[in-house]
DNA sequence: ATAAAAATTGAATGATTATTCAATACAAAA
DNA sequence: TTTTGTATTGAATAATCATTCAATTTTTAT
């Protein structure tokens, strides 16, 4: 049958190469699956079909359905991770634009797409019975949250700003965001991205309610 | 064996209380044992044996399983739905002591406790794919909006609040609502119920700044 | 070109689970 | 008590699905 070989050099590099395809394309099929149809309805041979190997072979490469599906929330979670660190390394850059950077990103078609939320929200809902995926989960808002409190404190101490600590606004944010990215499953009519992130913005407004660039 | 009958006045009442009462028992069952075990893993055989009725009378007495849980998260938006609706009929209340006693019925314990967080995000991480979970969860987010709305309304009003729209501040209510219910979840030594709360009402501080009451 | 190794298939297996239904227990009526 | 109708049981059924593995195809090395 065909081959998804896509580099050659050597024997170690092209299989290297060859297994990273396929277990990318797995992956892939996999959050696809789980938007699609749910979790619940989603099952190693749908999975398979969808990335174009046999239901034998989706099983042999990943070990186990379950395996799969951790590896599959472990590539969002630091896919996710990723676009978000790039934002908190760049230099010189004022903390209010940072926190900005923060907020386009979360509404970004790119992270707040239904497909994606789907399986965010199919993972959450598991959480609480399955502790490798709060592993992943807590590992993920304990970063997060250390440097938004950091970000927030130095808006803060710009703004002179006293009545609402670092913690409270990242928690609200915190908040806000997957109470959002929820909604925007629920009904992508109303809840669109623009709107979410106007709605963000407008909260920092009335905390820092001298700063224009929240408007 | 053992009967569960409560009421004996006549042949058709007894016979009505008894439907009653075991199909109430089998809706607690498995509002439990999705809290317990997780929506993928509730089977008829665990509600039922949590309802101690047998497996083919759970079946029967729902006609199918599915019909069980969306009689299940009924129940859930029905109560939900009362607790809030009482709020909204009293009398002689000041709009700002309505919605601070909204936001204490949201976040009470009969409301935002584990079991019943558990069960909602379990349904709604399905609603995309079953048009019986979206047309529950939907039906009780257009009432709550609409008159969450205008509440909004009165107290921009009074307060003389023109910079955000009652629209804005009633989602952004009902998003905060929906994420922080999610993060009890995952972190219920952090999330109590009191901190969320708290947390709403200083959102409400911001927008209503001479407004004593959300301190 | 051929052999050896690795990747991939797909059909069989076994476990789980919703659903059915014949048999039984129970309550009400006669 | 006996009969009749209803409620309830629990074991059998059938469907679904993860997992396994012997057979096949493809790739690499000689």
């Amino acid at each position: 049958m065909m081959k998804a070989l896509v580099n050659k050099k050597s024997s170690e590099q092209a299989s290297e190469t060859e297994i990273s395809v396929n277990h990318q394309k797995l992956i892939d099929a996999t959050i696809e699956t789980i938007a699609k149809r749910g979790l619940a309805d989603t099952t190693i041979a749908h999975v398979a079909k969808r990335a174009k190997v046999s239901q034998g072979y989706a099983n042999f490469r990943f070990k186990s359905k379950d395996n799969l599906l951790i590896s599959s929330l472990q590539y969002l979670s630091d896919e996710y991770k990723k676009s978000w660190q790039k934002i908190f390394e760049e230099k010189n850059i004022d903390p209010i634009d940072r926190i900005i950077r923060i907020i386009q990103n979360d509404f970004s078609s790119k992270i707040a797409n239904r497909n994606k939320i789907s399986v965010w929200i199919a993972f959450y809902s598991e959480v609480k019975f399955r502790p490798s995926y709060l592993a992943i989960c807590q590992r993920q808002d304990e970063i997060y949250s250390q440097q938004m409190e950091k970000l927030v404190s130095e808006i803060n101490k710009i703004a002179n700003q006293k009545e609402f600590t670092p913690k409270e606004v990242s928690e609200t944010y915190h908040s806000m965001v997957d109470g959002l990215w929820q909604r925007i499953l629920f009904d992508p009519k109303i809840y669109t991205n623009e709107f979410c992130k106007n709605l963000v913005l407008k909260y920092f407004k009335s905390i820092y309610v001298n700063e224009d660039r929240f408007a």
